[in-house]
DNA sequence: GGCCGGTGCTAAATCGATTTAGCAACACGC
DNA sequence: GCGTGTTGCTAAATCGATTTAGCACCGGCC
């Protein structure tokens, strides 16, 4: 494609108009005299010479880009951080608005570099999001301009997206426990005592919390907790090593608290010859990839990053939301829960 | 933070100049002759003001917005997607630019908003991406703006970045022939009468004809080539169940396309009581965050998604990078390949 | 005939930068 | 004392849109 952009000028002259005219009748303004016949002619020159209004000049003039910055920690590493910003990007297209992606490693020198970058640029607003869910520190923005958190809190910005944990954990426990289970339930990744104390993350607050609530109105105990540092798979497969050798048969259920424990907690049981889930039921969180691989399927309460990601957007460009955004965590059956009598 | 950004006006005006010379002090222009005074307060001024300047303003009269668009079919799916995108913002940071990402689904429809919408925010460049490598539609773009494809090739746009397929290839037989295999070799994944004449894609064809090269040069001859058209774990795992009941124990090494085929592998493997490497050795292809899970770890070909996503900005910023630059794909050896004598 | 109000449109200012063209003051050579 | 350069700086144009303020014309009414 050849010769320059057609510009608004080139639009009214060729409608043998004003610009002035032409901007009105192109956007829609209402209230103007402007006779049917000139809507006309604009709207067809502009069909004509293929008009598209620039959008750095009308930036200039009315501080609106349609355009979005998405400020994370991480983009890659995880399928959740992906998962963010495809929500994102989805809600943003169909609100005609785009997104200005950065990262920042989470370190702070490079977050207040992000938001000058995003704010040089005059965004609408900004979307900042943490795979960790976390108090995030968050650069000062300037008054008018929007901010939300994804995945993440901040004390002066109130708008926060976050999944609904407490609700999934007790969906995991939910789950087993109309599966007839109430015996011989291990907690993979927590233990109460150990971790007394210790600050995981605010959402994983949160699940363990549901977890316990729905166990203690159902009457339920663990049989164990096992505290697991980080949550990999190698971990996952040491630790129920162990705990086969010292539970044997009395462990009927396991809730992992994300899939990779999960995974590694499968290959611990292929070894010690216990099926999943015709010996042991197993319900985790977080419906990784790697939860669709696995043989039988991971039953697991899915972390909705699409969802969150759309809600993040739809949040920035309503200035009405406020204060936390919880997205419901789906619960994804596959095979890995039994029911016994 | 509050008030109104300043602008080049208020640091001329604070440092007692015309804005000319403060923009020609702060952009370094080369002959102004400008005092050495001046210089200083014009710096001091715009370091006193915490002066940043407008880059839609800067955009509008320059035609450059330090931007650039990276227009993608898929995003968030694979680690591969969200690599390539890492690896572009990393570079991009590097350089002082900023990326505009934008999900196209693969439907030439949304494809050619995505192009508009980021040549209406005036892009110095365009990045155009691809999970399934191929010949890629771009639509129209203006002459003077620079087209990158990643992972992608199109005849109007010479300038694509791919991965060393061919290299590759080459390398996972060369990592057998090493460990002292010769007989009992696999290849999980592609059977080459049964494809003849199907289109797979641009890379992959590479690397299958890596792989035959590296084996005709050494004289060696697959056992068997199995054909599976969706590289999923389940269908390596049916696929490799049939092979171990058909060829049991002469079967000594696979060599599969990807990491799910070698995980379904795996997992017909365990089940037939058959271990990896000591009974069977694999190499497989791409390096998913699944390789580095699986046990023993899967030794792979890594394909080089950030790499790539690197070179593809690089390949933008810099005119006179042109014609396909391919990105070499990385061994990990892990423990899934035995030494035989 | 003059005033009023409505209709249909445009000139010019504006956003915040960059860039072109050129002005005033001074030194120098002859 | 007069042209000629150099030095140090600025006024104004420009990019492409939006928006403000207001002009010219017409018809109707008294």
């Amino acid at each position: 494609m050849a010769g320059k952009r057609v510009t608004l000028a080139d639009v009214a002259r060729r409608a043998g108009l004003s610009s002035t005219a032409a901007s009105m009748i192109l956007n829609g303004r209402p209230d103007t005299r402007l006779s049917q016949d000139a809507h006309d002619r604009v709207i067809h020159a502009a069909a004509e010479l293929g008009y598209r209004p620039n959008l750095t000049a009308r930036g200039l003039r009315t501080e609106r880009t349609d355009t979005i910055g998405f400020i994370s920690d991480v983009v890659a590493t995880t399928r959740f951080a992906s998962g963010l910003i495809k929500g994102a990007l989805d809600n943003a297209h169909a609100a005609g608005h785009v997104l200005l992606v950065l990262e920042t490693a989470g370190e702070p020198q490079r977050e207040a570099e992000a938001v000058e970058a995003v704010l040089d640029r005059q965004v609408d607003g900004v979307i900042f999001a943490t795979m960790r869910s976390r108090e995030l520190y968050v650069p000062p923005v300037p008054d008018g301009t929007r901010v939300v958190l994804l995945n993440a809190t901040n004390e002066q910005h109130p708008v926060s997206v976050l999944p609904d944990e407490y609700a999934g954990g007790r969906a995991a426990i939910e789950l087993l426990a109309e599966a007839g289970h109430r015996e011989g339930i291990l907690l993979l990744g927590h233990d109460a005592e150990k971790e007394r104390g210790l600050f995981r993350s605010m959402t994983v607050a949160r699940r363990i919390a549901g977890i316990r609530d729905a166990m203690a109105e159902r009457s339920l105990a663990f049989l164990a907790e096992e505290s697991i540092w980080l949550w990999e798979p190698q971990n996952g497969y040491a630790a129920m090593t162990k705990l086969i050798k010292r539970h044997g048969r009395a462990l009927q259920a396991i809730v992992a608290l994300n899939d990779r424990l999960a995974f590694g907690a499968y290959q611990a049981l292929a070894e010690a010859g216990l099926s999943v889930p015709g010996d042991v039921s197993i319900v985790s969180f977080d419906n990784d990839e790697l939860a669709a691989y696995m043989r039988p399927g991971l039953t697991t309460i899915a972390l909705p990053h699409e969802a969150m990601g759309r809600a993040a957007v739809d949040a920035v460009l309503d200035p009405d939301r406020t204060g936390e955004i919880l997205v419901p965590m789906p619960v994804v059956e596959r095979d890995s829960v039994a029911h016994v009598s």
